[in-house]
DNA sequence: AGTAAATAGTTAACCGTTTAACTGGAGAGA
DNA sequence: TCTCTCCAGTTAAACGGTTAACTATTTACT
């Protein structure tokens, strides 16, 4: 079955060698246009597809673009659990890379060397890094000539690579102006890592900046910290608010999953929301504004973002760009229900 | 930099012949264990990784596994987007394929012909469907000797293809058999679309099953359909609810998606859930219990789905056996505060 | 001792493209 | 007419592996 016709059945049946049909599929303009007529008939006569396979190891280029997820545990679940970002991220990524030809291989990083060694022996044309990753993991990277994009990472790698995030900074002083600007100040902050997530850290300077402008003093006894930003660790947060942190009357969490287990953990326990308690999330996800109260959040529009990196990185292919690009993308307010007034 | 290092180079390194180093390296039993140790130690000196390019090329297999998804518009967003369900999946097959040494090439469908020419021009090994995909493509497919894995599809291509799916008609079932169960009667089923949508059609087929069941009889009246599944799409279904079926009381929506937009819509005018009505979803979402009220759902273990489908494809692939798999998994019913006894 | 079989290698063709280098002929310029 | 360049092709060597077929020793068996 399927007798795999290769360009030679081709070059046989227009009677020209292969050479030519090459020329002739690659725009090449080394062919009379009477004999490259004969050739594209012969392949349309034949459906002719190359083998992309042979392509790239004659070309060198995989035409695939690799998009590796940093790996908290064994699989790709902890992380995309709950978080509706990295979805649309892909899809994003995933409508740019098709439009151009490549195709899109995902993987979720397991150790450095296994990471770098997938790069190579796959001949994988670029690199989209979504999040952070170990230290050591982006110092072996620079050993790599193929372009790498990282998007949401640690600022200090910003000389060695293409960087698109948003204005996380921003992000947090607008969330917490608006809190502030509510009557609000006892106003906790609740994170991932501050040390080990990148973007958290952004947002918790935000948050600070805020504070000062204000006449508050930051404390640290405002600060929480969870090991992974999912519903459930919003959940136990939030009830830890309840019975060690009484004081506290609003919440910026940074993300929405978080933020909405903190909700729920409140309201189980007969608080009002927002009159006990304001909340704001980040990131916008669509239940948002489905929850009961609709959730005051800091949106960033995430399809673009993919579609910033993914163009990125396939510039940097196709170009050779050799300056690095490094996107800030806006983010916005959006108030809702879960925020008011200081009662 | 990076002089890329061949198998020759560490043939000549080891003093041996090309072969004798790939006949080691693919553990085939040809080499004395002396000259073994030997080649061994001038792979791990020189740092030797082979070019799966080449070794794809060579022994045409690709190691790579595809998954499809459809596509409605240009991008994977529409799908995508409010889909925790996609997310979980691909993490399952994620996980299965990686520690298999496959890679994961992720793609949305545009037309049937470029994902044919896809899958032959990458090589691709295995393919994974998620989704229900227009008819001539699966027929078109039958075309291909890489195995293809359905994963929620039209049961009529049960016969052509390996098959994954969960107990759609008894989740249907079950969750209509609890409102019966509750006093309700005039309970309203939402889906996507009955007929381009096999998982919803099977859903609907149990829900009716159960009415019959309790001596109701089924009406097209009660029966909702919305182009897309998504919040959006519950809200203004449950506005239009609230509008023209007063006398609906309960709501079993065909994803849990759909339900949480159904009760938002509810709940902004004025109605109490589960006091003036009762609704139950599908699937499970993590959101679904962090919702206020917390929704009764009927839940699946997608990521199991996303391991099961995987698995499948690989033990095609490696000829483990040649029968198709029809895996049916099951599901369960979880009751939480969205539901109660009709009033 | 003579033949068969097993062992441990090597050689070279092959997978399906690309592309540098070569070829032969036509046209231009002196 | 002779060279030079251009044109329209072809040839063959890559790309980096795999593997069937072959060779040359040993070992085993009658």
């Amino acid at each position: 079955m399927g007798e795999k016709i290769t360009i030679r059945d081709v070059a046989k049946h227009a009677g020209v060698s292969a050479a030519s049909v090459s020329y002739v599929l690659n725009g090449i303009n080394k062919v009379s246009d009477e004999t490259k007529e004969r050739i594209l008939t012969a392949v349309k006569e034949l459906n002719y597809e190359p083998n992309l396979t042979a392509v790239s190891l004659s070309k060198q280029k995989s035409n695939m673009i690799g998009v590796m997820f940093p790996l908290t545990d064994d699989s790709l679940s902890t992380i995309l659990k709950d978080n509706h970002y990295y979805s649309e991220m892909i899809s994003g990524i995933e409508y740019v890379i098709r439009k151009h030809g490549y195709d899109l291989v995902i993987s979720g990083a397991s150790s450095p060397a296994d990471c770098l060694k997938w790069i190579r022996t796959r001949n994988i044309d670029g690199l989209l890094f979504l999040g952070a990753f170990p230290h050591r993991l982006y110092e072996k990277m620079k050993a790599l000539s193929n372009p790498i994009v990282l998007v949401d990472t640690y600022e200090r790698y910003e000389r060695d690579y293409h960087h698109i995030s948003v204005d996380d900074e921003y992000g947090g002083y607008l969330a917490t102006t608006h809190l502030v600007n509510l009557g609000h100040k006892e106003i906790a902050f609740v994170a991932h890592h501050l040390v080990n997530s990148p973007v958290d850290k952004k947002r918790y300077i935000g948050y600070e900046k805020a504070l000062k402008e204000a006449g508050i003093i930051p404390s640290k006894t405002f600060v929480f910290e969870v090991n992974e930003s999912s519903f459930d660790n919003g959940y136990n947060l939030g009830n830890k608010l309840l019975q060690d942190h009484k004081n506290i009357r609003a919440v910026f969490a940074s993300s929405d999953t978080l933020a909405l287990g903190i909700m729920k953990a409140l309201q189980e326990k007969g608080k009002k929301i927002p009159q006990d308690y304001s909340i704001v999330g980040f990131d916008d996800i669509t239940f948002s504004s489905y929850a009961s109260p609709s959730l005051t959040t800091i949106r960033q529009d995430v399809f673009n973002k993919g579609v910033v990196a993914a163009t990125s990185v396939i510039q940097a292919i196709e170009h050779r760009f050799s300056t690095l690009q490094h996107v800030k993308l806006s983010v916005e307010l959006i108030i809702r229900d879960s925020t008011a007034k200081r009662g």
